[in-house]
DNA sequence: TCGTCATACTTGCAAAATGAAAGCATTATG
DNA sequence: CATAATGCTTTCATTTTGCAAGTATGACGA
């Protein structure tokens, strides 16, 4: 199979750009969060403090399943509703999530860790 | 002096969440990156290959300087142009982006560095 | 000092993203 | 079977983005 070629929507090939074009916004860093809190169901990320609207939410797993960082996978509890899980590629984030939660707490006032990751 | 509040706007006390309200988009992040390589003026930001638009340039620059991440200081050659530089609160931002760099090399294809950081 | 170019923005506007709220299937539960 | 919970989608006002053009100031040579 020949070279794969790079998105042509792609800004530059900078790791860090390119990065961001995937979760360069206010949420979906959240929702990778909450996946490493252990978090499956729909509401388990409604139910976070920030409160995601259930539509950015929608888009926003979709989004990082089409990006291959979340898969769907059957619930646990064998409800039949949809559960969601990190795959390697989405484990690989932790270390970015764990950069930016040291620099939250140690420059950010009053910031404060919630709760232990899964895992 | 009584113990500062914390910001109101914030969505919650989670050192990530906070973060993501500073530099939870495509541009911000870029900006600082410019920075860590050695990028002081206005023109050396709108140089990357990502092309920042300048009205957006402005604002993140104003914005990161509202929350002590960047300063104006005077440029090294005599010029009267301005010159930003990364405050030590900047500075502790390098982890956060060399996770972003080093997820960026593993996981999507086609990325890599383009220059070595200054400093 | 004058003219010219580079730099550092600001402004205007169309398009896209965000976010609050409500609506609505499907699934679970008593 | 009735009712509630879950997992979305839709609607729409507001905000942000991004392209393009305009403007003001600084630098520089004649």
């Amino acid at each position: 199979m020949a070279t794969p070629k790079p998105d042509p929507a792609r800004r530059s090939p900078c790791p860090l750009a390119c990065g961001l074009d995937l979760f360069g916004d206010r949420w979906t860093l959240l929702v990778v969060r909450d996946l490493v809190f252990g978090a499956e169901r729909f509401k388990d990320f409604t139910a976070s403090p920030e409160h995601i609207p259930t539509n950015l939410l929608a888009d926003r797993l979709k989004r990082l399943g089409e990006h291959g960082i979340v898969v769907q996978v059957a619930a646990a509890d064998g409800s039949r509703h949809p559960a969601y899980r990190l795959t390697a590629k989405g484990e690989a984030l932790r270390p970015v999530l764990e950069a930016m939660r040291d620099w939250g707490l140690k420059w950010e006032e009053g910031t404060r860790v919630l709760k232990k990751a899964a895992g």
